[in-house]
Order: structure tokens, then C-alpha cells, then sequence
RNA sequence: UGGGGCGUCGCCAAGCGGUAAGGCAACGGACUCUGACUCCGUCAUGCGCAGGUUCGAAUCCUGCCGCCCUAGCCA
């Protein structure tokens, strides 16, 4: 993990305030909307909120903000805690609704009835639209706007009491028509809809809007900074408004940060959504979907996701961010922490001709040469070996150091072997067998020819291997206008990766991964970081690359 | 077009009038029984542009330019 924790502008706003002493205990809260799943860019917030609180000795609430019924469900607010807790943050007994407030905020609204406020308007939605003005030409007042508290007030009841249908009336603040700021025009408050609410059921026929509902929720939890995405500036003069005209008896601070962008990926829950209806991945958890359930099922870690949030920073210019930082985090902490084992991927059997038939060798190997606490395992060598199909190659380029006809490699933990010949498939010519000879003054720690080779391969034996399914992701889109100097990436350039994911289903794995879990992560030497995945079975181990190793050579053949 | 916000290395991002942190990426090299890891080195005379103030400006002022958000009874 890294020791660099950057300071950002929330973090000094936030200082600024203590010292002038216009809070004394930080409270932040994260306010999803209960509608879909949370993806990186949520942790992004979650990390954000939850962590400012840890930081400053003050405490972070989980609140959903439901208050549009017809697009919320129950479904999502079970994976939205799973989630959050993955992360590694505890919301304690703070676990709120924007509806466990509907009560006060309808007394609230009624309140700025009765001060003369707000009003209950007649105009249909595009009316509502026409009165409101363009970006450059000021609003016109509402014919319904100087009702009579009476009325207002009267009118509004009734709209609770389901009088009149969707749609025909609303409570609206009274503010300014010609504002150069559209949410200044007298915004509409509450609405009229008859759906049935996750929480409250049919209790209601009004509800609340996002600029009414959010800051009455935060100045009830006595939220004192109130942490949003920087498309919500032009609603914070609605947000101080409904706080100063209110009498709450707290003043929280709205504070907008830009959310997060990645390369190869995208965010919005919409292009998500189709991602999962179209079938072009296998659900919200597939992992190469860049939501929480997809990035844990994948294999990362939730302490990898807390350095990338600490890393990127918090800034309100919008950027994208490159995902090998992301990468990058997942491989910083595996290699500590992952035990390496031997797995061939598109296996190709070797056989070593001067070693003995039906001999078994147990050879001694580490777990991880990172941490020696992790231990060692024994290896079983024999006869018939399995390595990678790329780890030989008949007519070699320079500089490739692998096994090659004549040539020498040392396999990894065991011996320096010769390819002495190769045996081809007589029809289609591909290399189905390599015939080697081993040198036994050779084997790994007690060496004493002094030779050395430049290369080491990874192998299991033939009769000890466990067979398992491999699936190997790779970013879900690439840009098509890929490489522009430009810089940065928008979404709309991207195209889905055809090649997002191979699947192998003949590798064959050495066998200490028996017996592995659903989640476990192992490093498959010299080539990646790998993650039991759920859909393995008693007899059959399925794994997710997380991420490949960093590979020099494959960049070189690129040049 | 009104209003709001933002422009510091390929990508993030510090910096708050005293002479451009750091991370990722990239590129060299060392080491290596993982072409991994690690280590060493290179990478902004420059901070969107142009003027101005100042002994001194990425930081202050003026004027431009570019990008993002905004005309839901979504959040």
C-alpha cells in the first residue's frame, strides 16, 4: 500500500472549518439511490465519505435516498450494503431512508406554505416547461403562484389525500422565474404519484424531489458536509435555500467532487444496464463489469480498491483515469500476499526421455519468494510434463529465451532440460510433443554443474496435474479512436473488446490448488494473478484472471 | 446563447507570490531458478493563450480560447 495519502481540497475545506469552529464533529453520509448497483465510481465515494469520517474521528451514515418509488427496488439496497461492507466500511446502526423522513418533509413543505414559500401549481409537466424559460430568456410566473396560504395549504392536503391524479398538480418553491440559474425557477418540490414505495408502500401519493428531500435528510442526520458529484453546483443555491428557509437546526455544507472516469470501461448505469440486458456480459457480477460485484467476483481485493481510491485523488477537474493504476494496485498487493503455483494454460507435453519410467520426484518449492511466512509446498516431477504451448517455439526470433530444438531451459523448482526433438502432427504440422533430455546435476538448490540458462519455464506433471477451466478478461471496451494524442477517452468513441473474454478449458494446474475456495487468488508463475470463481465445482476448479503478470517480453514483440 | 464549474507531463494530481511534489504509464540499465518482483536512472526553463502588476507569478489583475454541467413532475 502506499504511504503517499495526498491531501485534497475537501480535506482542507473540511480543516478550514474546525478551525474556524463552525463544526466540531465531522458527519458525512453516502446517499445512493436504491436503483441499481454500485460500481467503482461509488467506491470512489464510499471510500471518499466513510474515509473523511475515519479520518476526523467522525461518523459516516448509509442512507438511500428513495424517493422516486417508481424506479426503486429492495433488490438493490441488499447489494448495495453487501457491497459497501466489502469495502471494508461499517455504517454502525446508521443505516437511514430519505422515506423514514417523509413525515417531516411533508410538515416541512407545509411549513413553507405556510410562510408564503411555496405553492401548489396546477400547470401540466409541459406547461411547467414553457413557463420555465430557455438558458437565456427568463421564466414566466405560473397564473397559480399567489394562491392564498388557505388555498395552498388546502390544495396541498388534498393532494396528499389523493384527490387528483399523477401528473396534475405539484407544490413548487417560490422563488425566482427569471433566474439565470433554471433550478432557481420556482422547482418543482413535490409530485404526485401513485406507486407502490419499497419502504412505505402505498402510504403515499406524493413524494418528495431529490433538492427537497436531500438537504432535510442531511440536516436531520445533522450532516455536516454533504459530499455530492460536481453536476449538482448548480443545485447548491436550492440546497442552502431549502436549509436557510427551513428551521432544521443544522446547517450542512454541500461540497461537489468529480466523479470518476476509467479507460476501457464505462460508468454510466444506463450503458451498464444494456451491457447486461443485450447479453453481452454475464450479469451485474460478470466479472469484467466494472461494478463492485463484478470487480470482486473478478478477484480483487476490497484493500486494493481503497489504495486506487486514495491514489486518484480528489479534484473537481473531470479526468479519466487510466485503469492500469488500477492494475497496478491489484499487483502491488497479490505479490505480497498471493502463493505462487504452476499452471499450464494451453498445455504441450514434453517428454524427457532419459528419465526414468514411473520414477516420482518430490521436489521442494516456496510459496511466495516475497514473504517467506507464507511456506513452502512439494512438488511432484516426473517423466511426462505439461509447459506452455508459447514457451517453445521451432524457428525462434532473437533474444527469445525459452525452449527452442537444441536448446536448454531450467523448469522452475526441478531441472535444466534439452529439446532434443520435436513431433509434429503429420497432417496440419502443428507440434504436438516435444521429446527433452534432463541433466540430473541440475535440480533446483542443489545445482552443482554452474550452468546457467537464461530461461525458466513453468510445468506440471503429467499424471499429478488437475485439470481446470482458465477465463482470461481483458478490458471490456477499447477506443476506437485508440491512441489519440487528445487524451482523454469519451465514451461514445469506445467499442466493446470482442476478445473481452477466452475462455481455456484444458489447463492443467499442479495439484496443491485442490481443495482451493471460491475466492481464492493464487499467482500462476509468470503469468498472472488468478481468483477461484464461484462456478467451480467439487471436481472441477474454474479461476478468473484477475490481471496478468507485467510482461516486457510481449511488449517487445509489439515494437 | 444565460448561469455554474474546470484547464499543471501521455493519464491522475500537489501547489495558495519565493523560483514546478508524488503516483501510474513510458524509456534506458542492474539483478533474477517468475522476461515477474526489486533497485538505479531518464521523463514540464514549463503550468490553456495573450497582456499587465511585482525584485519575483502556476499562484494576483485584465482579456481571450477550450472543455464539462444545466431548459426531468430523475437522482
Amino acid at each position: 500500500m502506499s504511504e503517499f495519502v495526498p491531501r485534497n481540497f475537501i480535506q482542507n475545506i473540511i480543516d478550514e472549518d474546525l478551525k474556524e469552529n463552525r463544526v466540531k464533529k465531522i458527519h458525512t453520509r453516502f446517499p445512493p439511490e436504491p436503483n441499481g448497483y454500485l460500481h467503482i465510481g461509488h467506491a470512489k465515494s464510499i471510500c471518499l465519505n466513510f474515509g473523511l469520517a475515519l479520518e476526523y474521528g467522525g461518523l459516516c451514515n448509509l442512507r438511500y435516498d428513495d424517493t422516486n418509488p417508481s424506479k426503486e427496488d429492495q433488490e438493490y439496497v441488499e447489494s448495495i450494503e453487501r457491497d459497501v461492507r466489502w469495502l471494508g466500511f461499517d455504517w454502525e446502526d446508521r443505516k437511514f431512508y430519505a422515506s423514514d423522513y417523509f413525515e417531516k418533509m411533508y410538515e416541512s413543505a407545509e411549513q413553507l406554505i405556510k410562510d408564503g414559500k411555496a405553492y401548489v401549481c396546477d400547470l401540466s409537466p409541459e406547461e411547467i416547461r414553457e413557463y420555465r424559460g430557455t438558458l437565456t430568456e427568463p421564466g414566466k410566473e405560473s397564473p397559480y403562484r399567489n394562491r392564498s396560504v388557505e388555498e395552498n395549504l388546502d390544495l396541498f392536503r388534498r393532494m396528499r389525500a389523493g384527490e387528483f391524479p399523477d401528473g396534475s398538480r405539484t407544490l413548487r418553491a417560490k422563488m425566482d422565474m427569471a433566474s439565470p440559474n433554471l433550478n432557481m425557477r420556482d422547482p418543482v418540490l413535490y409530485r404526485i404519484l401513485r406507486a407502490t414505495h419499497h419502504r412505505t408502500g402505498d402510504n403515499w401519493c406524493v413524494y418528495p424531489m431529490y433538492d427537497f428531500a436531500h438537504p432535510i435528510s442531511d440536516a436531520l442526520e445533522g450532516i455536516t458536509h454533504s459530499i455530492c458529484t460536481l453536476e449538482f453546483e448548480d443545485h447548491r443555491p436550492l440546497y442552502d435555500w431549502v436549509i436557510n428557509n427551513l428551521d432544521l437546526g443544522c446547517k450542512p455544507r454541500q461540497i461537489e467532487f468529480a466523479r470518476l472516469n476509467l479507460t476501457n470501461t464505462v460508468m454510466s448505469k444506463r450503458k451498464l444496464r444494456e451491457l447486461v440486458e443485450k447479453g453481452y456480459v454475464d450479469g451485474w457480477d460478470d466479472p469484467r463489469m466494472p461494478t463492485i460485484s463484478g470487480i470482486r467476483r473478478r478477484g480483487y481485493t476490497p484493500s486494493s480498491i481503497r489504495d486506487f481510491c486514495e491514489r486518484i485523488g480528489v479534484a473537481k477537474a473531470n479526468s479519466t483515469v487510466d485503469i492500469s493504476l488500477l492494475e497496478h494496485c491489484i499487483r502491488e498487493e497479490l505479490n505480497l500476499t498471493a502463493p505462487r503455483v504452476m499452471a499450464v494454460l494451453r498445455p504441450l507435453k514434453v517428454i524427457i526421455d532419459n528419465y526414468p519410467e514411473g520414477q516420482v520426484e518430490e521436489l521442494p518449492a516456496e510459496n511466495n519468494p516475497q514473504n517467506p511466512e507464507l511456506g513452502s509446498r512439494t512438488l511432484l516431477f516426473s517423466r511426462e510434463i505439461y509447459i506452455e504451448q508459447e514457451d517453445f517455439m521451432e524457428d525462434p526470433p532473437k533474444k527469445y529465451f525459452r525452449l527452442s530444438p537444441g536448446k536448454e531451459v531450467r523448469l522452475k523448482h526441478a531441472y535444466i532440460i534439452k529439446c532434443e526433438r520435436v513431433v509434429k502432427d503429420e497432417k496440419t504440422g502443428e507440434v504436438v510433443e516435444l521429446h527433452c533430455t534432463y541433466d540430473p546435476q541440475t535440480r533446483s538448490g542443489l545445482d552443482q554443474s554452474g550452468r546457467k540458462v537464461k530461461g525458466t519455464l513453468h510445468w506440471v506433471s503429467a499424471r499429478h496435474a488437475v485439470p481446470a477451466e482458465v477465463r482470461l478478461y481483458d478490458h471490456l471496451f477499447i477506443n476506437a479512436s485508440d491512441q489519440a494524442e487528445n487524451g482523454e477517452q469519451q465514451e461514445e468513441d469506445m467499442i466493446l473488446n470482442p476478445d473481452s473474454l477466452e475462455r481455456l478449458t484444458n489447463c492443467l494446474i499442479e495439484p496443491s490448488v485442490q481443495g482451493a475456495k471460491p475466492g481464492d487468488r493464487f499467482q500462476f508463475m509468470r503469468q498472472g494473478y488468478f481468483c477461484v470463481d464461484l462456478d467451480s465445482t467439487a471436481d472441477r476448479l474454474v479461476f478468473n484472471r484477475i490481471v496478468s503478470l507485467k510482461d516486457s517480453w510481449a511488449k517487445q514483440g509489439k515494437k
